[in-house]
RNA sequence: GCCCUCAUCGUCUAGCGGUCAGGACGGGACCCUUUCAAGGUCCAGACAGGGGUUCGACUCCCCUUGGGGGCACCA
């Protein structure tokens, strides 16, 4: 018996309207970045055709759940802005929305399947299972169950079900082919002989992927599935469960995972966190969004995309069929375009947060916001992540900076003229006290005349005094920094310096 | 081992039978410049290989190669 083939009624029928998906992950843990990129995809296509976003907690395996699991999870959907319309903590017209809750629906499709003879119990011991696995190993057979159990007759089974215990498998047949549509690439055929029974019932009564999947998404009348590529393979098991239930298929989008770069898995160790580490790391919701978006998809030649023009002109069949690599770089080159995108105000607050966080626990917090928001401008275009911030400016809070050791000044054009180089510092120091108006554009002017009295080109100098007012040779722009640091503090910092190179002579 | 799937610059991609194969990240050079950035200009860089189909293939088909995934009482 061939099973016929899904003419792609499901597809064409809800194409262009409104679509209801839902991202449903499993409790064990921080979901990972692919996932997520799904869950974005997924909620930019519900929110683009104007339907509806909805999470379920597939939370079937009891021996995998990590506490604290759903929080984190939802709480990444928040702060990437992920809104959903009904959920397992908001409920909605099909709650539950745990699947834990759910288990009669799954028993009474069960209980159908085991009617129709769709389905069957299976009496095989988890040790019988290893070692028909170990025999098919050896005999370099593909693994998978053969079938033992599925002639029992039904009364016997019933009875020996009184008091062994079981589960149900689904009585894939035995010949034919079993064809899925999928969105992104067309119709994909497998051999129904190559899929063997599997388990829809475990032996603790809850259901597996499969049947839940199959159950859920019709009850909640899902219109387009989409997961991950790793669920293609086990598509047509689905497909023949909603045949044999009766109920429409969905269409399907399987989206490829993402690859750490050099291939394999992503990981860790190639920049891939989980999203509440890249809130942690002050990462900004929307440059992640817009990153994970185009990783995977594109939308003509543009790359930095809002996510109101994402969700304008997102298509999810222009998901692209081979997998993406993970670019970190791209990342966080993309932080720093949003970075620079946002408001001034906005961009203070961020980043008085973000120093709240970095700033050595000496500086009193909260932290003064009048000065924040005079080196805020300075910053912005320097800024790619946000724990770059501190460094760069931490010398504003500091009521002394230590001066750098005396190698640092006599480099490159000072490099064994201690005597030249402290007589500038003192020059410096002096010409400061005199200045009349402690403004960049002043300050400018009188440290490129005292260059040019010292004999030094003022870029010269100038690494010297930003050494000496700073700690630092990469800094903000030197003479609005002094500016903001102020005179007298500037003049001891340079006086400072002045005296360790003379110390060292 | 069996099955499924994918294939354009280093990376993310545009292309949908006729293009100088475009853009972005990264790299290089130059400009700007008090450091570092940002910004601007420019440069290098790809259709995996082989067969077909066609007047014409990056585009369609087949094979090879390579990558990815699946084959649990996990999802």
């Amino acid at each position: 018996m061939t099973t016929s083939p899904n003419t792609g009624s499901a597809t064409t029928s809800t194409r262009g309207g409104p679509a209801r998906v839902r991202y449903a992950p499993s409790p064990t843990g921080d979901p990972h970045i692919g996932n997520i990129r799904t869950a974005i995809w997924t909620w930019l296509y519900a929110r683009h055709t104007g339907g509806q976003f909805i999470v379920r907690l597939e939370d079937t395996d009891q021996t995998r759940e990590v506490p604290g699991s759903l929080d984190r999870i939802l709480g990444s959907l928040l702060w990437l802005g992920l809104n959903w319309d009904e959920g397992p903590d908001i409920g909605g017209p099909f709650a539950p929305y745990k699947q834990s809750e759910r288990l009669p629906l799954y028993h009474a499709a069960v209980d159908r399947l085991l009617a129709d003879g769709n389905a069957y119990r299976c009496f095989c011991t988890p040790a019988e299972l290893d070692e028909m696995r170990k025999r098919q190993q050896e005999e370099k057979r593909p693994p998978g169950y053969e079938g033992k159990c599925r002639d029992i007759p039904r009364e016997i089974a019933e009875a020996r079900a009184l008091d062994e215990h079981f589960v149900v498998r689904f009585a894939v047949p035995r010949e034919g082919s079993t064809t899925v549509e999928d969105l992104l690439r067309g119709p994909v055929t497998v051999e129904n002989r190559t899929l063997d029974d599997f388990v829809i019932l475990k032996s603790d009564r809850f259901p597996t992927y499969h049947l839940a999947h199959v159950v859920d998404d019709t009850a909640m009348e899902i219109t387009h599935v989409t997961r991950g590529d790793e669920w293609l393979p086990s598509a047509p098991r689905h497909a023949l469960l909603f045949d044999a239930l009766g109920y429409p298929r969905p269409a399907y989008v399987h989206n490829p995972i993402i690859l750490a770069p050099g291939g394999g898995k992503l990981s860790k160790r190639h920049g891939a966190k989980s999203v509440l580490e890249y809130a942690e790391d002050g990462y900004l919701p929307d440059a992640l969004l817009n990153f994970l978006c185009i990783t995977g998809w594109g939308h003509g030649d543009d790359t930095v995309m809002s996510r109101e023009r994402l969700i304008e002109v997102f298509e999810i069949d222009a998901i692209s069929l081979s997998p993406a690599t993970f670019d970190a770089e791209r990342l966080n080159w993309l932080n720093g375009v949003y970075l620079r995108q946002m408001p001034e105000a906005e961009f203070a607050e961020v980043v008085a947060k973000r120093l709240e966080i970095d700033l050595s626990p000496d500086v009193p917090r909260p932290l003064d916001r009048a000065l924040v928001a005079k080196f805020t401008p300075l910053i912005k275009e320097r800024v790619e992540l946000l724990t770059d911030i501190a460094p760069l400016v931490d010398f504003f809070y500091l009521s002394e900076v230590a001066t750098p050791p005396v190698e640092q000044f006599l480099a490159k054009k000072w490099k064994d003229q201690p005597q030249a180089t402290a007589d500038a510092l003192a020059a410096v120091a002096s010409d400061l006290e005199a200045v009349e108006a402690w403004d960049a554009a002043t300050l400018e002017a009188a440290l490129r005349a005292t260059a040019e009295r010292v004999g030094a080109k003022a870029g010269d100098l100038f690494t010297l005094v930003r050494l000496a007012v700073t700690g630092k040779t990469v800094t903000p722009p030197l003479f609005e920094s002094m500016v903001i640091v102020g005179v007298a503090p500037c003049v001891a910092r340079v006086r400072a310096a002045e005296g360790a190179i003379r110390a060292s002579m």
